[in-house]
DNA sequence: CCGGGCCTGCGG
DNA sequence: CCGCAGGCCCGG
């Protein structure tokens, strides 16, 4: 579900209520998280058991909790994760997997329905080490349009399928694409090494002004997104393209388009957005 | 590159 | 009942 503003208006929220507290407890439900794995138990009991939550980080969509041992929790949403920062004495919601028992009478939880989610713990300065993070692109929103000229001209994929790859931008997911595709004029199927120097520039501040906008609307609620005090966002309101096949394009008014590919949706209008 | 899989829930 | 869902991984 949650993509780079989903996350980064997550890591604001938490922020203002979580850092400064100290963790008293850690629960863990049990229940394997993506692929299977378990969650480390022992690793974030190590991590953050009585210690002092002194920072909350963003890296593409990964939230990164900081503690003043130095270690490191490190947690990734997948579609349906949520990180709530709730009074202990309200019910836990179903599919909590994590708690963190904060010395405030909150608890800090991660809740996530279809567990495709993932959480590990590491060392002090080792998290950039991780391979689910070594292996992230450029960060978006200090993209330069020489980077991203250098990144598209290395392959000859689709547009779509280049800002899914993490390894190119890391932030952008399913709605994010559509979006700056149509604001940029770029048709989805394009292909990444034969886009015009003035269509590298133009998707460039479409990335920057698509990220930048929903982070200003609290991110994009379609279902499950909330931050870290249950609020939705904003964001949903405010799409032009994404989940709004045969609505007018709100530039030409032609009916926006979907396709299916690799079993996602891409949004776009037929009529603007040229390969 | 594509299809399928991982999970649960929701809306048509 | 079926299709679909904001992510990611794997095998062919």
């Amino acid at each position: 579900m949650p993509e780079l503003p989903e996350v980064e208006t997550l890591r604001r929220s938490l922020a203002r209520r979580v850092v400064g507290a100290r963790v008293i407890g850690v629960w863990t439900s049990g229940l394997p998280l993506r692929l299977q794995r378990p969650v480390p138990a022992r690793a974030l009991r190590r991590a953050s058991l009585d210690r002092r939550i002194v920072a909350i980080r963003r890296v593409a969509k990964y939230l990164l909790v900081d503690t003043d041992a130095g270690d490191v929790i490190v947690i990734h949403l997948g579609m349906t994760g949520r990180v709530l920062a709730a009074a202990a004495a309200t019910p836990r919601p179903p599919h909590t997997h994590v708690v963190w028992t904060l010395d405030d009478g909150r608890e800090l939880r991660f809740v996530d329905p279809r567990r495709f989610g993932w959480i590990t713990a590491a060392r002090p300065g080792k998290e950039a080490e991780l391979p689910e993070l070594r292996v992230l692109g450029a960060e978006p929103l200090s993209l330069t349009v020489e980077r991203l000229a250098a990144l598209l001209a290395r392959t000859r994929r689709a547009m779509k399928a280049f800002l899914m790859d993490q390894g190119n931008i890391a932030g952008l997911g399913n709605i994010y694409v559509s979006e700056a595709l149509f604001l940029a004029g770029i048709h989805p199927a394009a292909r990444a090494d034969r886009l015009s120097a003035g269509a590298v520039a133009r998707l460039r501040d479409a990335i920057v002004q698509v990220l930048r906008g929903a982070i200003a609307n609290r991110g994009t609620t379609l279902r499950d997104y909330v931050d870290g005090a249950g609020r939705r966002g904003r964001n949903q309101f405010r799409l032009h393209v994404y989940g709004r096949e045969e609505l007018p394009c709100p530039r030409c008014g032609t009916p926006i388009r979907r396709v299916v590919d690799s079993g996602r949706s891409t949004f776009f209008c037929p009529a603007c957005q040229k390969r």
